[in-house]
DNA sequence: CAGCATCCGCTTTGATACTG
DNA sequence: CAGTATCAAAGCGGATGCTG
């Protein structure tokens, strides 16, 4: 990206992250932790992998990523996030807290489970902190998403070992219920089962601003 | 900007916000409150005029400013953010912390004392809070910047009324001292001018994280 | 197959000039 | 003051080809 040569931090960060795809490589990389170059392109839909390649480049000489060759025998090289790239895990919580509403003018476009997890951390938090630890299985077509509720929220993909509940549905509803649009209480009239124990689900509080 | 039509709140935040210059109009709106459209070519130095248009054109379809036509008589049109625009702040705040180290390498950039209100309330916090309310008024060059100390650190541009401290010497020393990287203790060291109750500047405390 | 590089048509940006 | 008009240069998206 040309430098927008103001000696502002915010220019300078969108010096370096400002560019078409960069932060969403990114969120990749806090998401799913090291990838694949190949893993990468399937979790950015629409990416040119020129593009892709110049712009791991980029990251990299900006200290962002880094490139770990793959342990022998398979010469897989490992792309992962730097301190300085984790350091920027409250930027896209941050945006993805003011993007959650748009969601719902998502039809058609490609979705991701693991996606999920920025506005789950960035809205949800848990009402009963100092209860004991929750943990909530997510099931939507084919992904599988896990919410640890212990004070804080945290959110990751995969399935869970022993979950206090599990809750399936279809995606739009269980984007309304990780975003904030419909309580964890209606959840049920809102097309999604709950199975196990509801009371853990309940813990959840969304506080997301009402915007859109 | 083009969608990148995935259904994650990261990308619709940046299908409206991630072109090249939107962020930093918004900085300007929330730096400054209100502006002319000459004061926002004026506060984004390097910005084409034509895109400067069409930028507002975009942000104002996705509900993130508004044109308030002048009052009478003077026929000058008013650019503000609406409440939407306004939940922002969090997104630029979280980005200049993390861009901040990156002043170090802003020789010969535009600078505006404006832009430094950013990194000051995301990094500099109060070390005695509950000890009522310190003002600080910082000078440079040409331009004036007011940080009120009361728990929180909130930062605006122009003149204090009556300031317990005030901070003057280079641009370069300010930015260190505003972004962390040298103590307010160490401030004379620095080339820094400290009139009046130099208490009042030690109580501030920079929690930038040591990256670059 | 993983990890690119190259080429090409299209869109966006930047610089400047001009207008109500 | 608040933009529009024009045009060259850069960036992007898509397809395809190359290499270990």
């Amino acid at each position: 990206m040309r430098s927008y040569r103001q000696a502002c931090a915010i220019a300078k960060a969108l010096d370096v992250v400002g560019d078409r795809w960069s932060l969403l490589i990114i969120r990749e990389l806090l998401a799913r932790g090291a990838c694949r170059y190949t893993d990468l392109l399937d979790g950015l839909p629409g990416i040119a992998t020129n593009l892709l390649a110049d712009r791991l480049r980029q990251l990299e000489t900006a200290g962002i990523v880094t490139r770990d060759p793959g342990a022998r025998p398979v010469p897989v090289t490992l792309i992962r996030l730097t301190p300085g790239g984790e350091a920027l895990r409250p930027v896209l919580l941050a945006l993805a807290r003011w993007g959650a509403p748009l969601l719902a003018t998502a039809d058609g476009d490609a979705s991701q489970a693991h996606w999920l997890t920025f506005p789950a951390e960035a809205i949800l938090t848990d009402r009963k902190p100092g209860k004991g630890r929750a943990v909530i299985e997510i099931r939507t077509e084919d992904e599988l998403l896990t919410l640890e509720v212990d004070g804080v929220v945290h959110a990751r993909t995969g399935r869970a070992s022993r979950p206090h509940a599990v809750v399936s549905g279809p995606r739009a509803a269980l984007v309304d219920l990780l975003t904030g649009r419909i309580d964890p209480s209606e959840a049920a009239a809102a097309g999604l089962t709950i199975g196990g124990d509801a009371k853990a689900v309940r813990r959840l509080r969304a506080s997301a601003d009402r915007r859109a």
